[in-house]
DNA sequence: CGTCGGGTTGAATGCCCTCAATACCCGTGG
DNA sequence: CCACGGGTATTGAGGGCATTCAACCCGACG
């Protein structure tokens, strides 16, 4: 199954084939045609824009995250999509999603919600980002996998970072020396145990404060 | 006219009479129960959430703008609303948009592209305050001003500022004597001139430049 | 065993914040 | 009309956090 939540059958029949594919692929380039939404099955992808030759990430996509939701207004991908370690794909076609839309009022309202719940997600995003400092902002985003994580039914303290330092560094607006020491300094205070792309959260009820996540 | 673009007639009849509020007026509380958007027909209004006591600034919105889409994930507001001038606003209910959703496919892409359009200019935004300097978010703030108002046909260099230095500053993550020092370094690089609320652009590719907006 | 890319650690600079004082705006009342 | 007061904004000095620049570490791989 690709889709987050479960729908009628003809929605399945929608869903192209998986797809399967390496690390490090482009699967779109930014400022082409928009055609179909990708829902990441299992992996990683990183959404980014270039902006000076210079990459500036907006996002990570986890299993169950669908990639595509800003193309509606311009037609048009307005990041570039890459993989972060071997992923597998779902694509669901625009056009076809929309026949959907009309004909099937509980498919409508999932897709309503699932654009609300995005765009609360960025609000919430660009609180966190303009208000925390460094720490904050790192603790906030290892909690956030976490609980992404956990609303997909995988519980774990144990993380497997996709993604590189210097991707998280770039995502966070910080640079990869800050994330470095960060990252120790936390394990010094017993709240992670870091070893390469491999956290274990410790302590998470000391992680949630370090975030500052007051809400 | 309320609605950004235009409508057919039962969407007209949708939108209930106009209402005016004084400054300083609450429109909606934090958590209540999302019953209908509000689109700002003249004046300005800030959506914020109070965290430990401390207000912090999700948005503005400006003549055109509709606030309320984060509620449909919830069915909650998970923002406070209040007037920062004297404003008027319509308002749309949610159950008889959704009804017309239904019915009016040209309503219902119309929606779709408001919700993506909304979804993009997030993303933009989290690039923006991410990554950017104090000096380029202050530049990029107020250059969004700008074309926020000249897309609806308020095409003027003499910006009136709705909000005060205070929220300025709170919104973009600074402090209020660092907007201060910026506006005035960008007076004596007659980039700007400023006189209390009203600034006028004196260089617009200039204040272009400094906001880094690459894209 | 050497190299290369990614990651960590260290010292110095700079940007923004904090704290504090002063200036400005504007409505009110003398 | 001016004086006053309160809130808002500006300006100045000092300190802290993140960056920059640099060196070093480490695991993967030929």
């Amino acid at each position: 199954m690709c889709i987050p939540m479960s729908l009628n059958n003809r929605t399945n029949t929608l869903l192209e084939r998986k797809k399967s594919f390496t690390k490090d692929t482009v699967l779109v380039d930014e400022g082409s045609a928009f055609k179909k939404f990708f829902i990441i099955h299992s992996g990683a992808v990183k959404t980014y824009v270039t902006v000076n030759g210079i990459e500036q990430i907006n996002g990570f996509y986890l299993p169950g995250d669908i990639v595509g939701f800003d193309s509606i207004a311009t037609q048009k991908y307005n990041n570039s999509i890459k993989t972060l370690t071997n992923t597998i794909t779902c694509e669901l076609k625009y056009d076809e999603l929309m026949e959907l839309v009309a004909s099937d009022a509980k498919v409508r309202d999932m897709i309503f919600k699932l654009m609300s719940q995005d765009i609360l997600n960025y609000q919430k995003l660009i609180l966190s980002y303009s208000q925390k400092k460094a720490e904050e902002k790192l603790a906030a985003f290892i909690y956030a996998l976490y609980t992404r994580y956990s609303e997909r039914g995988h519980v774990s303290l144990n993380i497997k970072l996709s993604m590189s330092r210097s991707d998280i560094a770039n995502y966070l607006g910080l640079t990869i020396e800050t994330v470095s020491r960060i990252l120790t300094r936390m394990q010094e205070l017993d709240v992670l145990s870091v070893r390469g792309k491999y956290i274990s959260i410790k302590n998470l009820l000391a992680l949630y404060k370090l975030a500052a996540e007051n809400n």
